[in-house]
DNA sequence: TGTCAATATCGACAGCAGTCAATGTCCGAG
DNA sequence: CTCGGACATTGACTGCTGTCGATATTGACA
């Protein structure tokens, strides 16, 4: 679970557009394992509250009562979403402060478009 | 697993882009589920396979093969891809033919982007 | 240094998901 | 009507995943 994705899907898209080209078999599982990431309704509204809070950024803290699940599910949650490539963290002090990557959710959506 | 997603993730898209408006629970799950159904390398290559295929259908035959995987297995996987909206499913004498559901695979892709 | 608060990690548990072999169902050919 | 082939369904097994309580870790502060 703790496993890092490749590089490339780190950084940049993993691949052509599905429709496009076929999928080979390396690049399915790359893609699978970033869309596992965001397969799961607590990590969809943990996305959607970091960015949505002031500054593009929120601690843990923030995030615990909203989403309504206990502190160590939060963290499992918000480690998985670091891990996949889609938020950074910045330990300030005590906190940790969590802010999404530009352009990772954007070159998943890039993979996915058939137009 | 049958379990079938409500008609407007279906038909269109369920949410606002995540980044733009805080993601309600119910949303959330929702959206969870059409990429439960992306997030798997066997789903996301059958997808690429039904695309590329000749007049952007394929029968199972034709799919079970370049999978490496057991027949009940691809029908498992399409049956999962159906019931999520993603794919379409006509019999035509003995064999079942799929196609991609236009603008399925592009709503999904416009909820995630960021831009 | 000792205490408190914010996170992370660990251990355990229940539930779900992917896979296959075996079997059932349905349709066309003969 | 019977047979064979294409596909779906069932049952069983294994491994993974989400969740929590308990505990460890880390840094600020008195």
């Amino acid at each position: 679970m703790t496993t890092l994705l490749p590089i490339a899907a780190e950084t940049g898209a993993c691949c052509a557009p599905l429709v496009r080209a076929p999928l080979g078999a390396d690049d399915a599982v790359t893609l699978a394992t970033q869309l596992k990431a965001l397969a799961d309704p607590a990590r969809l509204r943990l996305l959607s509250l970091v960015a949505a809070h002031d500054g593009g950024e929120a601690c843990v803290c923030d995030l615990i009562e909203p989403l309504g699940l206990s502190q160590p599910t939060v963290s499992h949650h918000l480690k998985v979403l670091v891990d996949a490539g889609l938020l950074t963290r910045e330990k300030r002090g005590v906190w940790a402060y969590f802010t999404l990557v530009p352009q990772a959710l954007d070159s998943i959506a890039r993979v996915l478009t058939t137009v």
